[in-house]
DNA sequence: CGAGGTACCTGACAGC
DNA sequence: TGCTGTCAGGTACCTC
């Protein structure tokens, strides 16, 4: 479900709430979703333990505990992540509840049951689902045009693939894809290594900007997606091509195209996009 | 290495 | 009303 600007959200919406509290209960109601290390030491190992922290790696939510421990939550598809008063009603697909010391409820949420989650010594995340095997940042400072420049030049694979490869680039997903390849003018089904400077400035320039967007609108809201305090973001009404198949281009006014490209549902306006 | 398919799950929706 | 098929913001794993 949520992508780079969604779970950004998510964080950010967090971290003024759970900071500083500590981990009173954890109540595991779908054992599956901890995926390491067993449920009794996850719980064992967090229980009585302070939140000191929280930030995003590409789609991966990092909590950090004291004494030296990450709890590193993946939401894939469906899952959300959210604050709410203590109560001992739990929705059907409240699947994990930690229960804070100020009565309030941090409960994952996941309908698919897709999510996992891992708890790992800090820094230590090669049982932390892929976590360790991920691509640059896409928004960092020093992620540069060379180094994009770079790591394409090695390619040779669909471009909209290669995009949503999180070892090559963390974080962005199938709207977010469609979105920076309509910005970028280029053909989600183009090879890599066809790609002329001028394309690849777009696309670099494309990705960043549809993600800063993406966060400042509080990420896009279509069907599941909420922040962390269960209220919807507004990028849905700023996408270009994303879930508009059939509509007129924004910019030429031709009809979206919608087509399966790398295993997805992929949105683009063919006389737009080379 | 890459491409393509399947699997994991549940729910919404279209069509009959 | 209800059945069937398809699709969904993701990723791991398998085969060729």
């Amino acid at each position: 479900m949520p992508e780079l600007p969604e779970v950004e959200t998510i964080v950010q919406g967090l971290s003024k709430v759970i900071i500083g509290k500590e981990i009173m209960e954890i109540i595991i109601r779908e054992e599956k979703i901890i995926a390491y290390p067993s449920s009794s030491d996850f719980r064992k190992q967090l229980i009585n333990k302070k939140i000191i922290g929280i930030r995003r790696r590409g789609k991966y939510i990092l909590i950090m505990i004291e004494d030296e421990l990450t709890l590193v939550i993946h939401l894939r598809m469906t899952g959300k992540l959210f604050i709410k008063p203590s109560d001992l009603t739990f929705d059907k697909h409240s699947h994990i509840i930690f229960r804070l010391d100020n009565a309030i409820d941090l409960r994952f949420n996941n309908v698919r049951k897709f999510g996992r989650m891992y708890l790992v010594d800090d820094n230590s995340w090669e049982r932390a689902g892929g976590l360790d095997k991920l691509g640059p940042e896409p928004l960092d400072d020093d992620f540069t045009l060379g180094d994009f420049h770079k790591m394409l030049r090695k390619r040779k694979s669909n471009i909209k693939g290669l995009l949503l490869n999180q070892s090559f680039l963390a974080g962005l997903g199938n709207i977010y894809v469609d979105e920076a390849l309509f910005r970028a003018g280029i053909l989600p089904f183009r090879r890599t290594d066809t790609l002329k400077n001028r394309e690849i400035e777009r696309l670099y320039k494309g990705i960043r900007n549809v993600l800063k967007m993406g966060i400042k609108y509080g990420g896009t809201s279509f069907r599941d997606y909420r922040n962390a305090r269960g209220e919807k973001g507004s990028f849905q009404e700023k996408l270009l091509v994303y879930q508009r198949e059939g509509k007129e281009c924004p910019v030429c006014g031709e009809e979206i195209v919608k087509e399966k490209v790398a295993g997805r549902g992929t949105h683009f306006c063919p006389h737009c996009q080379k």
